[in-house]
RNA sequence: GGUGGGAUGGCCGAGCGGUUUAAGGCGGCGGUCUUGAAAACCGUUGAGCGAGAGCUCCGGGGGUUCGAAUCCCUCUCCCACCGCCA
């Protein structure tokens, strides 16, 4: 959400930083009408309210005395209701315009190149090579295939396309690099383990900034208005919602695992083969709770944690600065991790990295108070996948197959997944 | 799911219709004293809106009243016991 009196007092800045994020501005305008005449309202019934209170204490002293009070009773019972029906105008608009803020998205940082579409975004780095293979490198759908690891069609049977079902040595792999990936991050990287919710409420869903605008990409159960979690995100982020946190604590560093469920509603029949997109898949995901003027550095130590997984995997990828028109609801920067998956002949995004500054902590109510006495200041949040599961073990399967159809593992992982090679 | 008891400032806890602009204690901060510290004493210490005057907030929402932390209704959550279940 963003800062009522920003928009207040710079709104032609707003406008235009909005714009780079394809916002209209009529909306900007909506808001400041609104904003104008809910103050008026406002200070016409504090003003009323303040005569209530004098009188009010007028007729208990006259109560008090003996007094006849019964005249200025009546009077003061009218003004009660004038009042009454001015706070009942002012509530609408406070809501209307509440409303209102929650659709517009964060604005882009002054370091994020302004464009229309990913066309726009930046190769920022790259680590390893692409992989040669004397052979021709299969697809993971065919290498899952052949080893009887990968059973999409019975998943389907199960629940419908996009969902996966692994089995013996995938599935093994699957937990070994869950394990893995969040003993890397909470014992060498500084993140604190969690394992929050899966299913969270409306206002969890509100201020990481899912809702209002992406509610048709969730799973809700109905009969309890609860939200099946599209990432970690939005229960870890929410922790401490409505919070104020001791300057001392910060930074807040959280990592958890959990699955994460995604309608992808309109994106079928596009890259949609195999594992790269599907219903409900795993991610460990990182949070960052941090002060404002850290935040940019945090969101650069946050990258390197993430793509630290895959330098020790020994997996190529490009790191990618999105541009404003590709940036995310809530985010102000973003860049994306991108694996490559040799048997695909694609880059597939593994982790998005997001810099949200005060934008989720306006919405979640995150505060810090710098030190004892002082007024409380909004937290910046971040968070970034750290990765995400199904994309990795494309590119672990297309990256370590063998001619014979087996793949290796790494050897990273390998001691504790308990093999060197992966079979079935 | 049933019955009963609760929800007050960072924490504990009083208040049950009008100096509550929320007592008191703990904790925090500042000061006096001290070589320094502890103890003692003094002061201070919640949030939101508003340009400001000021207004609002005692779990959420609604009601009664000139006036509600206080009375009524309702919801949520917590605790206890019972039932059900992993």
């Amino acid at each position: 959400m963003l800062d009522i009196q920003l928009i207040r007092s710079n709104p032609d800045d707003v406008k235009k930083r909005l714009r780079a994020k394809r916002v209209d501005e009529s909306l900007v305008d909506g808001i400041l009408n609104l904003d104008k005449r809910r103050r008026e309202i406002q200070s016409k019934s504090d003003e009323m309210k303040k005569t209530r209170n004098e009188r009010s204490k007028e007729i208990g002293n006259l109560v008090k005395q003996g007094q006849d009070a019964s005249a200025l009773k009546e009077e003061t019972r009218l003004l009660g209701e004038r009042i009454k029906d001015l706070d009942v105008d002012l509530k609408n608009i406070e809501e209307e315009q509440h409303q209102l803020l929650l659709t517009i998205p964060n604005m882009p940082h002054e370091s994020v190149p302004v464009g229309e579409s990913e066309e726009s975004n930046a190769v920022v780095g790259e680590w390893g090579e692409k992989p040669n293979f004397h052979f021709e490198p299969k697809p993971h759908w065919e290498i899952g295939e052949k080893l009887d690891i990968l059973d999409l069609p019975r998943a389907t049977k199960i629940a419908g396309s996009g969902f996966p079902l692994l089995k013996g040595s995938l599935a093994r792999l699957e937990r070994t690099l869950i394990s893995w990936m969040l003993d890397l991050h909470s014992r060498e990287h500084g993140y604190v383990e969690t394992a929050p919710p899966y299913l969270v409420n409306r206002k969890s869903m509100t201020g990481t900034g899912q809702l209002p605008k992406m509610e048709e990409d969730m799973y809700l159960c109905q009969v309890d208005d609860l939200f099946l979690i599209p990432t970690a995100e939005v229960p870890v982020t929410n922790i401490h919602a409505d919070e104020i946190l001791n300057g001392a604590q910060l930074p807040v560093y959280y990592v958890a695992y959990t699955p994460c469920f995604r309608r992808e509603a309109g994106s079928h029949g596009k890259e949609t083969r195999g594992l790269t997109r599907v219903h409900q898949f795993s991610k460990v995901e990182l949070v960052k709770l941090v002060k404002p003027e850290t935040s940019y550095n945090e969101l650069e130590t946050l990258l390197k944690n993430a793509e630290e997984v895959l330098r020790r995997l020994g997996l190529h990828y490009r790191v990618v600065a999105l541009c404003s028109g590709d940036l995310s609801f809530s985010a102000a920067k973003c860049y994306d991790i991108e694996v490559w998956a040799p048997g695909m002949q694609k880059y597939l995004e593994v982790s998005s990295c997001s810099n949200f500054e005060d934008f989720q902590a306006r919405r979640a109510g995150l505060k810090f108070r710098r030190e004892a006495g002082a007024k409380p200041e909004f937290v910046h949040t971040l968070n970034g996948s750290g990765v995400a599961l199904p994309r990795l073990m494309i590119a672990l399967l297309e990256t370590y197959q063998q001619p014979d159809g087996t793949v290796k593992i790494p050897d990273a992982i390998r001691g504790i997944f308990g093999a060197d090679v992966l079979k079935n």
